[in-house]
DNA sequence: CTGAAAGCGCTTACAG
DNA sequence: CTGAAAGCGCTTACAG
């Protein structure tokens, strides 16, 4: 197969078709300086009418920008978080194209961040959306190193990150206050991945509803860092021995597999079970269980709305925590 | 938050440090043309050393290139395919990124393909990627119609495409005749996006495994078009009465959903499942399912490879396809 | 082997 | 209100 170059037009095509200079036809579409309306008039139809569009590469290379945004995205995460960023990413690209940017791919482990270096050194990228966060983030540290914008989806430890987030810390607190009210005090706290942000968050709000209620979380019904089947179903195996009252699930996939333990006939029931996020796997669940909801596709959209809003030159604020909804289910 | 302009060093830099021109520099750099070796010593470690990097933008408006490829994701799919679609795009990356190469994102429905307009006309990208095939497919004409150098993950009926995609017909040839030979004639086909092209595939490889066994198929047990959990129950729980002995199932979500409903109790047994799909889903399942296997990654890069084969000049041949994997589950 | 100059397709002071 | 010219950061014939 092969392809015909159709040559694009270009600005100085339709400045000698006009007989006008590439200024006035620049002047015509960008609408800066001043023009006659006549003029901009011949100009606009004549663009419409022949399909002109300006090649934004050159434009950005006028202007010292690319009209591109960067996203990294986490490689390596289980598909609860799956069809979350997708979410975000979808919301991004949405956001941005709205206002002329396109975005840039990038894959990303905490270790090898080679990708994001690469586009930026290349001047791919006039900005940059985080959306995994680590607590010894590479990522931020070679931006902020460089002075690149940048805007990160989730929460960050580090000093001037603008972040944009789910207020995880308040809706785990809220969750986590309804179990204790519901009579539930040894609650189980299992999964999360200890080396990302929202894990400390889900905990820290886990602790401020205990701190609360004048209650004290027993440290022997935390099980961190679980993320296999099968080590899921030996934690939720060893609760009826902790007195355990309830469970608390760090994200639908461990929940979906503490969902499917208890159902087997010889565990014990009388467990209260909820997650602190309501993914696709548990809407597809039969039993309905209690979690939090977010919206992905809005994050991304703040997101990149933000970072256009850095990059304008506006002044943002450093945190911006977007609403949740608690879905309450028995 | 306000960031440090933080002014790149370009070209004409580390030329006038060295002494030299910027065409000597920038033939050090690319190995084009002569020159000495003493001097491109002299360039390549001066560059190393103040880190400097080519800004590619510029050196695409040079050459006329972008050195991006689009790729465009459907946004609307099950969450079966979606780990499939992040799969392959991660491979695009990878391969891309190699070759020095970013993936630039569009999505897009069949009906909206807006987003990919609007990079193909900006001027943002050198070729495109199609994740997805429509049987009436706007991106295809847009393509073909503008001559922009493109490849599809999957099959299309266009002609002149190029394809990459896995054995699907024959995989479900393959798969079918297994069940055949098992003594089940009465199979049952679940699920499937008629408008999908691989949906077609599927069809006509079960078509091909009835034909070459000198048997027919039923078509009272076709349920494509199925997406819902409840209607897919309500196939099955039809099966019985239809004598249905075997249910093969398009994707891993339909046959996750068979699943579940074979093991109610008001089921009947007797029916052997099997799935042209084996997506995370099935993976997560006690249940283990016979089905296809599918590396996504490797045609992402694959796909990738052939279009910057494409976009170097080099012909490539229409279709390529991919060894597909049975795994055989009692 | 090396460099001055034109060019990629735009924008934007600076003049008029 | 309009245009000639320089510039964004590179490449690449064309001379030497």
């Amino acid at each position: 197969m092969d392809f015909e170059e159709k040559k694009n037009i270009t600005i100085a095509d339709v400045a000698q078709a006009l007989g006008v200079s590439k200024t006035t036809v620049s002047r015509a579409i960008s609408g800066k300086g001043r023009i006659g309306e006549a003029t901009r008039a011949r100009v606009l139809s004549y663009i419409a009418e022949h399909g002109y569009r300006p090649n934004l590469v050159a434009k950005g290379l006028a202007q010292s920008k690319t009209y591109n945004v960067c996203v990294v995205m986490p490689e390596h995460y289980g598909m609860s978080e799956l069809s979350f960023f997708q979410e975000c990413l979808f919301g991004i690209e949405k956001a941005g194209g709205a206002a002329g940017y396109d975005v840039l791919l990038s894959i990303c482990d905490n270790r090898d961040i080679s990708s994001l270096v690469r586009i930026i050194e290349n001047g791919k990228a006039d900005g940059v959306i985080l959306m995994c966060s680590f607590v010894k983030d590479a990522q931020v540290e070679f931006l902020q190193e460089r002075g690149i914008p940048f805007v990160m989806t989730g929460s960050s430890d580090y000093p001037g990150v603008v972040q944009i987030d789910h207020d995880h810390r308040s809706a785990c607190r809220e969750l986590t206050a309804w179990l204790l009210q519901k009579g539930r005090e040894r609650i189980a706290l299992i999964g999360g991945n200890e080396t990302h942000m929202v894990t400390k968050m889900r905990m820290a709000g886990f602790l401020d509803a205990y701190r609360a209620a004048k209650r004290e979380a027993d440290p022997a019904l935390f099980f961190p860092g679980l993320y296999q089947a099968a080590s899921i179903e030996a934690a939720v195996r060893s609760l009826p021995a902790l007195h355990a009252d309830a469970v608390l699930c760090m994200d639908d996939l461990v929940a979906s597999h503490v969902l499917r333990t208890l159902r087997e006939p010889d565990a014990q029931g009388a467990l209260m079970l909820a997650s602190f996020y309501n993914g696709i796997l548990l809407e597809n669940h039969v039993t309905p269980v209690t979690a939090i909801s977010f919206n992905a596709r809005s994050l991304g959209m703040t997101a990149c709305g933000t970072l256009l809003d850095l990059l304008g030159g506006g002044s943002v604020s450093e945190r911006t925590l977007l609403p949740y909804e608690i879905i309450y289910r028995e």
